[in-house]
DNA sequence: GTTTAGTTGACTAAAATGTTCGGGTATACG
DNA sequence: CGTATACCCGAACATTTTAGTCAACTAAAC
């Protein structure tokens, strides 16, 4: 469970879809035109997002993306995980190779670690901030 | 809010000095022995641990470092922030430079996302960590 | 005054980030 | 049909971040 700026912008990117895609597909067009991300990085995005699932893809004119699952079934950490290849903190790599006698506290720490901030992050649903979203909008206008 | 190996060592590091603290200082080379990190990026990160006021240094022989507060007062959430510069994910970086009307949904967004993940981390403590790192230590005695 | 250990800054290799380019392939529509 | 749309794919690239190295310096203990 990494945090950076490219899961960052997949997720901004799904809100972006479960947004507009409520009367057919979004183009990655619109998408890169109104968050602003390159084009070409928003397919490569969307293809880790659509082989692991949380969107479908129609092809040709009037196609573009939608979301595979309602908002409320995609989580923050699912987005993440789809585009963030997870890496290993561990010097060891579960194996171990760690030496002396303690072996790994590393491994047992970011493991519990990770557990909290990912079970967190799947409890953020993508309707959950579509929502704060929309209540910061509405906010605004007041 | 980010979250990286960098920020994962500056905390493991940490955890090193509450668990061998007790005692007087702990130098950097036996972290960096014990934890497998090299130790000029321990110096670099103790800096910043250090100018945040997470740590306190001891020059001269015997000397090392020691966390400035007990474990209990020190957060998951401080040390990552001490260590990893914030980055913004929002083109427009605060200012109003984006176009159309909506105006940088992407900055609300992640200010509220970046809150609860800052809160949650804010909450697990070093201690914490200690205290979960030495339960899997005695299960594994079992 | 020598050793220990923190302090600092410059420098580097490797990886991740984000973009550009250049081509494909499926499909709607006239 | 043919053409435009938009997904699909991979390679090349500049930039930044990560992680580590090196060297010189300062404070303190003995």
């Amino acid at each position: 469970m990494r945090l950076t700026t490219k899961g960052r912008f997949a997720v901004t990117a799904m809100i972006d879809v479960a947004l507009h895609g409520t009367d057919g597909p979004v183009t990655l067009a619109t998408v890169s035109e109104r968050q602003r991300i390159s084009l070409s990085y928003l397919e490569q995005l969307f293809g880790k997002l659509r082989r692991s699932g949380l969107v479908e893809s129609v092809r040709g004119p009037g196609g573009g993306y939608l979301l595979a699952r309602t908002a409320a079934e995609v989580s923050v950490a699912q987005i993440i995980v789809a585009v963030d290849e997870p890496i290993d903190a561990t010097q060891c790599g579960g194996r171990e190779n760690c030496l002396d006698d303690r072996r790994c506290m590393t491994h047992d720490l970011w493991a519990g670690l990770n557990n909290h901030i990912f079970s967190f992050l799947s409890g953020v649903s993508l309707a959950h901030l579509v929502a704060q979203q929309q209540q910061a909008a509405a906010a605004k206008l007041i």
